[in-house]
Order: structure tokens, then C-alpha cells, then sequence
DNA sequence: CTGCATGCAAACCCTTTGCATTGGG
DNA sequence: CCCAATGCAAAGGGTTTGCATGCAG
């Protein structure tokens, strides 16, 4: 249960304590490249560390969200997911989301019309309402291999 | 408080009664084009149905959503938002949310290169993982024009 | 008339918070 | 040592559900 320690670096660097939970909790971010609920992320750090509570998991994703090193994603199904920043950065990294069993996949392409793209949206929201954009997320809604075979499809 | 004719329509085209409630709540859409939370849907309609209750409001939001008939929206601020499809259909239709004060701003714009970037991403996603992609979604995160001038930025 | 749709209130789920205790620096 | 961080449990906020009643078709 190593883990990078530039991470944890990057915690103390900050003004906040290395403790046990935060360590863990850091590491299974770092050993699960997929997005991760709280709930999903507080098992895994339960089985290294059986006293955390919810409390601390959600406080410290807090904590890792709000000094960036972790991206918290909403998928529209009720949970928040959590994702180390340094992983989400390899690339530019949208979603795909099937309207039916809710699964979700990361989507890492290479592709150069989204850099022109993305300026010219860019532009376009400064220059007409004045806003500065930090980043942006692409969402794609469908349906899943799996989901297309059956019939009915759930929308949400 | 008339409202658009073919939205009922096709409530009843699908098999659904064509109640007091629903009419209400479909004109209060049709009558606020920007993204209207559930309480605020239920606090519009109210002023015209003053017996609804939000369980009905909530129902019948999942119930257009399925039918097609509205959009419905997460943020990641913990509500979900809903549009009229009509509404959000009159253009590619993205937005940008402010990750100091979560103000929301529709985004209609009219660029050649999304359609391109689209299409290039879908074929992807498609060849790669076997998904049949129905709709995307593009977020863009950054600062509102008053919250650029504030100082300490509240990241989400 | 018949059963879908509503209203009310309780239940649910995820997330946040209060408070006494613990442990990192 | 001291205060930030934790754990527990309770509270919070949005959304869903059970059930008896009401109304559209």
C-alpha cells in the first residue's frame, strides 16, 4: 500500500497533517484509475484501515478536491465520483454515460479539433458574457454495448 | 397561463392522462426558458394550482423526462435542473457554470467545429467500445464576470 | 366506472455537521 | 502540548415511495 509520495507531499506542502486515513485514502485513489463513489471508496479504505468513518472520506475528498488533486465528477445518477487529478490529466478526458444501466467510461482520445474547438467556445463565453473558463467536461449520452441488445430503453 | 397545445399532445399521444397538474407544469417550462430546479417548478406552479404537492411536481418531471418532453440537468450542486427539450433543441445548447457562485448560463452558439469534433469523438467511441451515442453535453468550468473580480476563489 | 394520478407524510439516500476524543507536528 | 483531524451519531437537503383518495377517459 505504497502510493505516490509527491501526493502526500503536495498534502503537507499545503498546511494539512499527513495522517493514516488521508495516506490510504490518497493511495486508493491512486490504485483505481476509474471513478469512484464515496461509498466505493470508503470500502476500499476500510479494508486497510478498518476504524475510518464516512465522515473522514468525505471530509478528505473535500479536502483533495478543494486543493486539486482530485476532480469530482457528477454523472447525473445521485453520487458524486472521485478521481486523482494527476490521472484525469494524462489526457484530455470526457465520459460516456449509457441512459440505460448507467454505466460509465472514460473516454481519452487524441483528437485536434476539440483544442480549436474548445478556444473558440472560449472565446466566444469571454468576449459575450465575460467569463474565464478554466476547463471543460464533455459529456456523450447513449447506450452501452450491452444495453443495445435489449429492447426498452430506460431514459433518464 | 395557455401554453403550447402539442406539448399536451403529445402527453396523450403516449398514453398518459392529460391532468390539471401536468398542463401547469408544462406551461410553467414553456414559460421559463433558463433551467428551473424542482422547488422552483413547484413554487411557479403553486402560485396557479395551489394544491400540488412536490411529490407530484417530481413525478411528473420524471415522467416528461422519460417521454422525451424535458431535459434534465446535473450541475453538481446537488439539484437537478429541467428544460423543455423544445427549448433546449433550438441550438446546440451547452453551458457554463461558475465554481465560485454556481451560476449557470446557457450557452447556444453556432460553431463548425463542434459538428466535426462530434462526429470524429462519436466515431470513436463507437469503433473502440461498441457505444451508440444519442446526445452530448459540453460543461465549461470557470469564473463569472463578478466573481473574477472577488479575490479567494471557492473551488467546487 | 376503472384504474391512473394525486396529495400527504414518511422513508430514503447521499452528504454534512456537532461534539468529544485523538494524534500529528 | 495544542489544535487540526477523526469517529460517531445525528441532522440536513433533495428525491422517492406507500397508501388512501380523487378524477380523466
Amino acid at each position: 500500500m505504497p502510493g505516490p509520495p509527491w501526493l502526500r507531499q503536495r498534502l503537507t506542502n499545503a498546511g494539512f497533517r499527513l495522517t493514516w486515513p488521508r495516506q490510504v485514502i490518497l493511495d486508493v485513489l491512486g490504485q483505481n484509475p476509474q471513478h469512484l463513489s464515496a461509498e466505493e471508496i470508503f470500502f476500499h479504505v476500510h479494508q486497510f484501515y478498518p476504524g475510518i468513518g464516512m465522515a473522514t472520506v468525505y471530509r478528505t475528498l473535500d479536502l483533495l478536491t478543494r486543493t486539486g488533486l482530485v476532480f469530482k465528477f457528477d454523472f447525473g445518477d445521485g453520487r458524486s465520483r472521485y478521481e486523482l487529478a494527476s490521472e484525469a490529466a494524462k489526457g484530455p478526458h470526457h465520459h460516456m454515460i449509457c441512459t440505460r444501466c448507467g454505466r460509465i467510461i472514460d473516454f481519452g482520445h487524441s483528437i485536434d479539433e476539440e483544442g480549436e474547438l474548445i478556444a473558440a467556445l472560449g472565446k466566444e463565453l469571454s468576449e459575450k458574457h465575460g467569463f474565464k473558463i478554466n476547463s471543460h467536461r464533455i459529456h456523450f449520452y447513449g447506450l452501452c454495448q450491452d444495453c443495445q441488445s435489449s429492447s426498452t430503453e430506460g431514459k433518464r
